[in-house]
RNA sequence: GGGCGUAUAGCUCAGUGGUAGAGCACUGUAUUGACAUUGCAGGGGUCGGAAGUUCAACUCUUCCUACGCCCA
């Protein structure tokens, strides 16, 4: 039985009441405790997040296969949950603090932390619901947060076994320092972008007595931060700079501080550059870091004059003069600070060097600096300038877990599609960094290490072990940092399972099948889940890892909030249906490539959903309804047994690009057998079958196969437009214990008779070719024509016998004789080898169907002279495949018959 | 500087060693029975440029040009 559709199709009303129903029943994940694991985990969302494209994209992905592999018959699992993002979480409730002139250091720690619990409680979690209208069914009822208990407990774990086995230490040693968050940064955190600035160039004067072989007395060198030179500690020539080879260990005074500082040689310095010295300031320099330790400096002495806030701060000789203290390092809110008062007092006191310019006129003109671009590190949180900053982190050896899975992707344990990105993934492992997780923030996992009052360092689980480590006698201070966000949710593959736990779960869905990402999180969470899975569990977090590209503007910009070119998927939910936003993410997908926002393609998809709607109220309304078996039923009927096949050829080519995850591939396959196949010709050919005085045996069989056709549609196009299609199998008959969330998936088991296909596709030319001729001849598409076939092929003889109905309906071509057309002006038609001489006296147009065949005439010419050609070359008859040359050979024919019969339906038309 | 990627119809994109496809747009046409959010028919591309391999290159190789991304 069925339950009638209404006449438009209005997705919002459907949405709701599917997802609801859904999840409200377990369809996400029913029991299947002896089915074959599938297991994907969500990316996280920030907690702080709202949906934006980005998510929609990557997770249209990752519910079209979980609900494809759901309908195989798998225990399909779908982790989803939401990670704490430690920074931004704590900067959205600092800023309403903010708002209410109130700040975190007006409440102790704890306070802070349960003041952020309490929004997230409150408002925390946004995407979730957001999620929930794209349609994706993910497991709910297991939802995660990586501050959970058990996670947290897991995190800790994860720290203290590392630092057991020596792979996480505590360092002094430059890091990159957000000044406006106050906390370090991971590497990966910075962003490097180029911006226009000032190169200074200084003097700076040796000391008494000591002059350069050219008599000068003072050294030059250049540099875009001219407010360190009150931390300089060096000044570094290339050992083999003659210039310089005469002053190396000798000294120089610094200007304003008076600092007395030596020259060193140290290959870092290039004398192609500038002078060819270098100032070095091994405090706030990543490579006067290191020239700084090669000089002998010990990290602890190097000088450091900023403090957390990037203002000047005294260094440890107290050579810094009264009026740069508590300046800002630069310029901000258009206050001078630290480097311009450097540059006006190195002016004043005759030790800057002017750039001389030209103007366009060719004068010369002097400026204080010369214009440079600078390749400058931005916080990606922040935005701000970072300042690599001289303190005690903690710092993950990545060098040592990053062995297991460049190994892996080697060896092709772990599979990453598209393979393109493998290069980029062994550049990066291959050349990784200490890792830097410890972060100056309170909310977030506090670091699990503890402190005697020697500085001593006991790290444990909890802080009775620790102090059980520590002795009764030690007072202890908890380290105040917390982990970095990514540390954590690099976890998630087998924390939300229940890990360090061995727990059933966890057994049978680890390692995951695949994991869907952008390939903006590679390095910041991808390669770490890798690290982490071999380094916990010994074994690798998934077996494929699906990277898909970014999802752009109308004009391909990337979207930003800045520009406000940022397209909410919600609003394109509103207006075209979640279903047609799915669809066009996976029409769209094609392996990584970054996809161009385009609405009206998702219009376009919008009207794909309102064409199925249409062509299952017309089953609906000749008593075609819901299939009876998973098998396809019996089928006579040739137009039946072709539909069959047809299903049986989509769905066999649907398996096989879902398994290369080519999504695009799959989302026109169902969508050229749905539109092009079953509604333009099969649901036509059909309906002869309904007319009034046909056979009721044909009708039978024609409403169980249509049905079965229309229900095998409707589960391979479930995983792409969910809504719609579990609306509509609902309405197809009363099934309610059996959703179609949870249906089967189609199995091709067709066996059709070649004939019966045969026949249908003679007749879909045949019907094609009728309507271009009328078309071009000015005929109208309506009128019947009676037509004639003097010596019919066996698969013409056969159809117009068993299909004339069908013939007659849609090629309009009746009566259709057998034998030799009568004399006189005729219009000839081609289906595969058969021609059908077409007689119109008195309608047609000679000249027009003169010019229609003349056309095709040239056509035929053409194609036939160029195969001559090629077949004629021995070396083409010899060498090419057989197939090629057994394919030239019959086009050939073919194009040769065609000149002859055109030439001689010419002749005739005189 | 190193690495990667992309250049195919007006636009957005698929594609295969045997002379090209889709969606949208465009043109013509059709309107009382599923659907104008539609049907039918059609026009439109020397597949960025050059050279090479091959019987055959849009497809493979090299170089060039343009654009994009990542790393330093």
């Amino acid at each position: 039985m069925t339950n009638t559709l209404d006449t438009t199709f209005d997705p919002a009303a459907i949405e709701a009441k599917w997802y609801k129903h859904w999840e409200e029943n377990g369809l996400f994940r029913p029991e299947r405790p002896d089915a074959e694991p599938f297991t994907i985990v969500n990316p996280p969302p920030n907690v702080t997040g709202s949906l934006h494209i980005g998510h929609a994209l990557d997770n249209t992905l990752q519910d079209i296969v979980i609900r494809y592999e759901r309908l195989r018959g798998k225990d399909a699992l779908w982790v989803v949950g939401t990670d704490h993002a430690g920074i931004a979480t704590q900067m959205v409730v600092e800023r309403q603090m903010e708002e209410r002139q109130d700040k975190r250091t007006n409440y102790t720690r704890e306070e802070f932390v349960e003041k952020v619990w309490d929004w997230k409680r409150e408002s925390g979690g946004t995407i979730t619901t957001q999620l929930r209208r794209l349609g994706c069914s993910m497991d709910w009822s297991r939802e995660q947060f990586t501050m959970d208990e058990h996670f947290s407990s897991a995190v800790l774990k994860v720290f203290v076994d590392l630092y057991n086995d020596g792979l996480i230490y505590r360092d002094k040693r430059l890091v990159n320092w957000d000044p406006k968050l106050r906390t370090a940064i991971s590497d990966l955190e910075v962003e490097t972008q180029t911006i226009a600035g000032s190169f200074w160039h200084f003097k700076y004067p040796l000391e008494a007595g000591v002059t350069l072989a050219d008599g000068r007395d003072y050294i030059e060198v250049a540099t875009t931060r001219p407010e360190t030179m009150l931390a300089d500690m060096a000044v570094a020539v290339h050992p083999d700079d003659d210039r310089y080879k005469s002053v190396v260990g000798k000294h120089v005074v610094l200007p304003l501080t008076g600092r007395r500082i030596p020259i060193v040689a140290d290959e870092h310095a290039d004398p192609e550059l500038g002078s060819g010295a270098v100032k070095i300031t091994p405090g706030h320099d990543f490579n006067d870091f290191d020239v700084g330790k090669r000089a002998g400096f010990a990290p602890a002495d190097m000088l450091n004059m900023l403090d957390a806030d990037a203002n000047v701060c005294q260094v440890a000789d107290g050579l810094i003069p009264e009026e740069f203290l508590g300046l800002h390092r630069f310029r901000r809110d258009v206050v001078d600070g630290a480097r311009e008062l450097v540059v006006q007092r190195l002016k004043e006191q005759g030790f800057l060097i002017p750039h001389i310019a030209k103007t366009k006129k060719g004068e010369e003109v002097e400026h204080d600096a010369e214009p440079r671009q600078i390749a400058t590190p931005f916080g990606d949180r922040g935005g701000v300038v970072i300042e690599p900053w001289l303190t005690d982190q903690w710092y993950v050896n990545a060098e040592e877990l990053a062995k297991k899975p460049i190994e892996a992707v080697k060896s092709g344990e772990v599979e990453i599609v598209p393979k393109s990105w493998e290069k980029t993934f062994f550049n990066w492992m291959e050349n990784i960094q200490p890792w830097c997780v410890s972060r100056q923030l309170w909310w977030g996992h506090r670091i699990p290490a503890w402190y005697d009052e020697n500085g001593e360092v006991y790290v444990a689980m909890t802080e009775e072990e620790a102090q059980a480590k520590a002795g009764d006698g030690a007072a202890l201070k908890r380290d105040e940092d917390v982990l970095d966000t990514w540390f954590s949710s690099g976890l998630w593959p087998f924390a939300t399972l229940g890990w360090p736990d061995k727990t059933e779960l966890l057994d049978k869905h680890y390692p995951n099948s695949l994991l869907i990402s952008g390939f903006d999180i590679l390095f910041f969470w991808d390669a770490r889940m890798m690290m982490w899975g071999y380094y916990n569990l010994g074994e690798k977090p998934w077996d494929k890892l699906y990277l898909h590209g970014l999802v752009r503007a109308a004009d391909g910009s990337k979207m930003s909030k800045s520009k406000g070119n940022v397209v909410d998927p919600l609003g394109l939910i509103d207006q075209y249906g979640a279903d047609a936003l799915r669809f066009f993410m996976a029409a769209m997908e094609s392996q990584g490539r970054d996809i161009k926002m385009d609405d009206k393609r998702v219009e376009g998809y919008r009207n794909f959903a309102t064409k199925l709607w249409n062509a299952t109220r017309f089953c609906q309304s000749n008593g075609i309804g819901a299939s009876e078996t998973l098998a396809a039923p019996e089928a006579k009927l040739a137009a039946n047994q072709w539909i069959i096949g047809e299903v049986s050829q989509t769905v066999e080519a649907l398996d096989k690009a879902m398994a290369e995850l080519r999504f695009d591939a799959a989302a026109n396959l169902i969508y050229h057998f749905t539109w092009d196949r079953f509604c333009d010709w099969y649901l036509e050919l059909i309906k002869p079958v309904f007319a009034e005085g046909a056979s009721e045996a044909a009708a039978a069989e024609t409403r169980a196969v249509a049905g079965w056709a229309l229900d095998q549609i409707l589960v391979m196009l479930h995983p792409f437009m969910p809504f719609i299609t579990e609306e509509l199998w609902s309405k197809q008959g009363d099934r309610p214990h059996y959703p179609l969330i949870t249906a089967k998936w189609p199995e091709p088991q067709a066996s059709v008779s070649k004939d019966a296909t045969d026949a249908i596709d003679w007749v879909i030319e045949l019907t094609s070719n009728v309507r271009s001729a009328k078309n071009e001849l000015g005929i109208a598409p309506g009128a019947k024509l009676a037509a004639f076939v003097s010596s019919p092929s066996d698969v013409a003889s056969r159809t117009i016998e068993r299909s004339a109905a069908a013939i007659e309906r849609l090629a309009r071509l009746t009566p259709l004789t057998v034998g030799e057309s009568p004399a006189g002006p005729a219009m000839q038609v081609t289906a595969g080898s058969d021609v059908f001489v077409i007689p119109l006296e008195g309608v047609i147009d000679i000249d027009a169907e003169k010019t229609r065949l003349s056309k095709a005439l040239e056509v035929s010419q053409k194609e036939a002279r160029s195969l001559e050609g090629r077949l004629s070359n021995a070396n083409f008859v010899e060498r090419a495949k057989p197939e090629a040359v057994e394919k030239a050979r019959a086009d050939h024919a073919h194009h040769t018959a065609e000149v002859e019969r055109l030439t001689a339906a010419l002749a005739r038309l005189g």
